[in-house]
DNA sequence: AATGAATGAGACTTCATTCAT
DNA sequence: GATGAATGAAGTCTCATTCAT
């Protein structure tokens, strides 16, 4: 019944279950029963590792996001830009779109608490500078024309984030080779013909 | 203390607190309390005009979404178009960036419950539906580009979306006309130069 | 859409719309709207007219209980007995069958609050007493055996009761007639054979 | 402030101090405050234990009919029947005497809500068979005289109800040898002389 | 005499979190 | 380190009753 582990791995286990959980039922539907449940283990013992469950959701979101951008290439400017860029985007999509947990960040992560809304700032920040840096990088290179950057960076997040929140809230999936080529070819082109 | 009113003049007084609470505080932090608290009526009046918090939040979203397609205009295919095209975006653009609460939707009304989410995807559905019949009529006319309409109109959806979302997030305001004007640039031409 | 009455006739349709709803819904799942929204008047008008929800029951019993009492024949020593005490029972069985609101008095009038019960045992007291005279007046005539009568007026009181009880709890319909000749029987020879 | 206790304490001490109160107050006028106030333990540890209100009240009826259905012994053909019938009858009465609640159950049980009702028909269903199968075998013995059977189990279950419910409702005790005899006598030659 | 909008106490219930073991 | 029973604040909602009109 009582199942000793060292704290790392209890640790992990629980963060695990966690991202499974909330990626199933959504933040406010999951419990940390849920939570517990799906370990095996006492409620006790969840909050030996974590104070809250907000806590526990800002860990799970830091987890992914580091495995969200370690998939982003750095653009190699020696060698052919806009295949680079497709693999980019590629890689992206396909990356959130496998990371169901994602799709709760995306839909409704905010409102939970003061603290959880400064959580859900660091993590777009952190994003939108990112991007914001891409773009500076294109636009200094002659590939990206001018423009905000901010404002280009949020609608080019809005973009990511809108076909992965709709495939959820219909239970769908999306065809990832379809949704790339479109958004490539908004962003290489734009929407309007000619 | 006792304040009586017509019941249209209660309903709306109530909508409009639920309204201007729920865009403030978000939809899980907004209590009956709340709202009942700055309309100055009891617990008790707020429920014999609304049968829940969910339903109160609906009949707020149908109120806004009246008021956010009601500011589109159809194109008069016998005038400039893209102009048209421009002041349409422009008057959705400074409607909903005006309507505080659509924030909350855009941020947090998922994962409520079962039947939030069901008022949710009918939300969407319509205005996915609206924008794809436009991208359709744009295909016809020759001015859009061919592609999948659904996936599209979510792109668009995202483009506006997103800089409304994340200006709440950090409780900015946006210049709407610069957001405009990246906004037709990425739609008429995209991102990337040449 | 206003409609002025004679405050008999308002009285008197509230309390037949009263019996009406409690014998359909019971007491605790009938609310103040039923009755009104019966009758077509306002909650107002209800409480111009009966004090609280109990007291409007109150009201409905006392008619009632008239109603029962009346159907009972005194016993005319000079004729047959048996045969009139058979009329008795059956006029009493089939009063009370009929009086659909008797149900609710005999399975959920009690444990409304202090007055109710209040009320509830000058009702029993009533039929008791008169259950008790006649026993008294059997007994002096020599028809009735000696006994506690007021045990036995409340088994008499039970054997009435339970059968009524019973048919509502199943949503049956008793054989009247069935009914009367068991508790005549039962009456005269009880239940063992020999 | 805490008190501690194994699971099954905790809930036998629940259940016992809901049987007390609702034999008390009665059903509608208890309140879960009521039980936890009385056991000393928060609301919250209550619903640890039972879903609802009317659940734990059923938990109530359910140990009841236990202990209630437990005082009646088989009868045994071989020796003195009308001794063995005495001794059941005088066993049930003081077992349902003694039980407070079982006051409860007769006479408010009913129209507590749609689950609460199949609640007290599974009850009475089961009393009744029990009563319908003893009646039976006596037929089948030649010790009950014909009859229907179902409709001689309800006036039965009157008879035994109804003392405890008068009882009740003047808050008075009754003498139970007396009601016994009573009984005993209707059962075996009725209210009739001669 | 009639109306019906307003009231508000109080009911039941949930669940993130605590802490004695 | 683990457990899980206990907590209690906070929430939503009901409805008999009141009273301004």
């Amino acid at each position: 019944m009582r199942r000793v582990l060292p704290p790392d791995e209890r640790r992990a286990e629980l963060l695990t279950a966690s991202r499974a959980v909330f990626a199933e039922l959504g933040y406010h539907q999951t419990g940390i029963s849920d939570i517990v449940d799906r370990v095996g283990c006492s409620r006790g013992t969840f909050y030996n590792y974590f104070d809250s469950k907000r806590e526990v959701f800002a860990a799970v979101l830091e987890t992914m996001m580091g495995e969200v951008t370690g998939v982003i290439e750095p653009i190699d400017v020696t060698r052919d830009i806009p295949s680079q860029v497709r693999d980019n985007v590629e890689r992206i999509v396909r990356g959130i779109m496998a990371e169901d947990v994602l799709r709760v960040l995306f839909s409704e992560a905010a409102g939970i608490d003061a603290e959880g809304d400064e959580l859900l700032r660091e993590f777009y920040s952190g994003a939108t500078e990112r991007i914001e840096t891409a773009l500076r990088t294109g636009q200094q290179l002659g590939v990206v024309r001018d423009g905000d950057t901010r404002l280009l960076a949020w609608c080019l997040l809005g973009l990511l984030k809108e076909p992965v929140f709709q495939a959820r809230l219909y239970g769908e999936d999306v065809a990832v080779s379809a949704l790339v080529g479109e958004l490539l070819a908004l962003i290489s082109s734009g929407l309007l013909r000619g």
